[in-house]
RNA sequence: GCUGCCGUAGCUCAGUUGGUAGAGCAUACCCUUGGUAAGGGUAAGGUCGAUGGUUCGAUUCCAUUCGGCAGCACCA
């Protein structure tokens, strides 16, 4: 007799052991047309799973969301590797996991995919589906599957097995002549799957994730559990990719890049404007809270960079200056942190100066490999939004605090609300002892703790001097992007021999706080761009309104408005040409500005404005002194 | 850096099975003075990413190289 609990607290009796299936078949036809897998004790298992004592399960339908959508996505990712190995029998399989929209399968084989391949792939897969293979889950001896795997020659699956800790049960998964190792669960049958899927693209990928190794063909797929959700998400990434930030920069002339400086940017006056509002922002946000700005060398001599340990861990992607003179050993400063220190150590330091807060919006040069570089979100040249706070152990917690506080503030006024806080701990790699190390990570910590912030573990992730707290805002379309940070260091002081007097009278090294609330102006403008799609709020639109005159008669009047606009400090612009009003409004909507203010003869008459704003379809008609002052009022930035 | 794909006018793209190229938009000029997302006409605009090779002849084929895109690896 089994005793199976249902999440509505009923509970059905059985006198044989059963499967999860034949429970929901039990419940009803429906239920167990659309059953995709069982959950016991929290853990998603096959619906096929044998109930021998009494539980408490849960019956998992494509209404399930994530999870049921990560187990479809599995599915989907086994059904390719069969159909990859029925069209293309050379190929060796190797893993695919479910991910974020989908899934992935990394293959080996001698000639790679081509983009023609995926079409041909796409349909064995519904031709698989078609089939309605069942799935079948079979436990297997550990060293009767290597031998298993050897003997057709998928070496990387043999591997794999091996590599398996010895405690654990060996499953394999069968499914028409596909036989794979796989931990599951998975859906009953290859019908199960659908056909809401699509295949993606292709990629080179590492065995294992590590560049040392092999490059292996992966392709990616996107799986839903409907066509509807498909076309809604492709139609997300069309989306997405309008509001490209290359894209963008090019329409609206913020900025370009070419060939003779690969990974830096040429900044036009609209992107610059931009980048100055941004600024602005910043600096205003330094000054009210304690914070001195300095500016420190770009070029700086090779010793400097020995000491701080940087040379030893960068050198290959540090820029070296020459004069062809004579041999210098002058490094392009990658970072400011040495520079800060060297302030920090003209003249003696005492207790009462600490905290010192020392800003920066210093540029700086990395030789990123060019795989790397991404329009202006990953450059070689760019500019941080950097400081250094030089504390006591006693105000790391504070300073956190207040740090917190100041990123949150910021973020807000850049439409940003949704930010997650990520704690990276120690590295292999990395300066400083143990005891050191334990010191700083429980600050920081400890730290975030008392700023009210939950965050996640990134083991290992954290700089080779200290741990970290990255901060992750999500933009419009649900994108994830790591922008500031805070650092603990107790390593650089040591180095470099920053001291300050304390209160008794004896010497005694700070804490350094790196921090970074932007991470870099081009990166978090290129974010800025994308989630706003371009159309900026007026107060960071670089053109914030243009008059647009309807009649050439009403030039002068149109004339007089822009230097009312201009007068009251909005950017604007002015548009006389010989063109209708509709390719005006056409033109400057296209090109992303937020406010246009027609003027015909009416206008010109009685001194106002008709106002449209970007998107709308409205227009408002106002005195022109009274729309300059609403106008004014709203392209404030934050204070 | 690695794997794959791509590089034709300012932009988006077509084309040449090897005989040095075409459209739309944008630009300039002319006509049009028009009330809220493209009025009409004319013109100008390209050593087809670069270098080398094969060829009577290369933008087209081959090699190398630079740059871009996607992913991987990297990210002080």
């Amino acid at each position: 007799m089994v005793a199976i609990t249902l999440p509505d607290g009923s509970v059905r009796r059985y006198p044989n052991p059963i499967t999860g299936l034949e429970v929901a078949t039990d419940i009803g036809p429906g239920l167990a047309r659309a059953a995709l897998a069982l959950r016991i004790d929290g853990t998603m298992r096959d619906l096929t799973t044998r109930l021998d004592q009494d539980t408490a399960i849960a019956i998992v339908t494509a209404k399930d969301g994530d999870d049921a959508l990560e187990l479809l996505r599995h599915d989907t990712a086994h059904l390719m590797a069969e159909a990859v190995k029925e069209l293309y029998p050379e190929t060796l399989v190797t893993i695919g996991p479910s991910i974020e929209n989908g899934f992935y399968y990394d293959f080996c084989r001698p000639t790679p995919f081509t983009p023609a391949d995926l079409p041909l792939i796409e349909e064995r897969m519904r031709q698989i589906v078609e089939r309605d293979e069942p799935i079948t889950c079979e436990i297997w001896d550990r060293d009767a599957a290597v031998a298993f795997f050897q003997g057709l020659g998928e070496t990387y699956k043999a591997e794999i097995i091996s590599a398996i800790p010895a405690e654990q049960k060996i499953t394999l998964y069968r499914q028409g002549n596909f036989i794979d190792l796989c931990r599951g669960p998975h859906l009953s049958s290859t019908a199960k799957v659908g056909k809401a899927f699509k295949l993606m693209k292709l990629a080179g990928a590492y065995w294992r994730g590590d560049s040392r190794n092999a490059m292996l063909q992966r392709i990616y797929g996107t799986a839903w559990f409907d066509k509807k959700d498909l076309d809604a998400y492709l139609h997300m990434l069309e989306e997405a990719e309008k509001r490209d930030h290359r894209r963008l920069g090019r329409e609206m002339n913020l900025f370009h890049q070419q060939e003779e400086a690969v990974g830096s940017v040429f900044w036009h006056p609209a992107g610059w404007q931009l980048w100055r509002t941004v600024e602005g922002v910043i600096r205003r946000r330094l000054d009210a809270n304690g914070y001195v700005e300095v500016k420190t060398p770009q070029l700086v001599d090779r010793r400097l960079w020995e000491a701080s340990g940087h040379w030893e861990k960068f050198s290959q992607s540090m820029f070296l200056a020459t004069s062809g003179e004579e041999e210098l050993q002058l490094a392009i400063k990658p970072m400011n942190c040495p520079c800060h220190v060297q302030i920090y150590r003209q003249g003696i330091k005492s207790y009462r100066d600490l905290p010192l807060r020392m800003a920066e919006f210093g540029s700086c040069h990395r030789y990123e490999p060019s795989g790397a570089l991404h329009g202006i979100m990953r450059v070689r040249a760019f500019t941080q939004d950097d400081a250094h706070i030089f504390c006591t152990e006693d105000q790391i917690t504070s300073e956190t605090i207040a740090f917190c506080e100041l990123f949150k503030t910021v973020y807000r006024d850049f439409g940003f609300d949704n930010v997650r806080v990520k704690f990276s701990d120690r590295p292999e790699k990395r300066a400083g002892s143990d005891e050191t190390w334990d010191k700083a990570e429980g600050a920081l910590l400890e730290a975030a703790k008392a700023a009210g912030l939950e965050t996640t573990l990134n083991p290992g992730e954290g700089a080779f001097y200290g741990p970290k707290l990255e901060f992750v805002l999500r933009d419009a379309i649900g994108r994830d992007w790591q922008c500031g940070t805070l650092q603990v260091d107790f390593v650089m002081p040591e180095r470099l021999d920053a001291s300050y007097i304390a209160e008794d009278g004896g010497k005694r090294r700070p804490v350094m706080l790196h921090r970074a609330i932007l991470g870099s102006f081009e990166r978090f403008l290129g974010i800025l761009i994308e989630h706003f799609a371009g159309r900026f709020p007026v107060w960071l639109a670089p053109v914030q309104v243009v008059v647009a005159t309807i009649v050439s008669s009403a030039d002068d009047y149109a004339l007089e408005v822009l230097g009312a606009l201009k007068a009251a400090g909005l950017r604007a612009e002015v548009d006389l040409r010989n063109e209708k009003i509709n390719y005006k409004v056409r033109a400057h909507s296209e090109a992303k500005v937020p406010v246009m203010l027609v003027v015909g003869k009416r206008e010109a008459e009685i001194k106002s404005v008709a106002m449209r704003r970007l998107g709308g379809s409205e227009q408002e008609i106002l005195a022109l002194d009274d729309a300059v002052a609403k106008l004014a009022e709203e392209s404030k930035p934050p204070a």
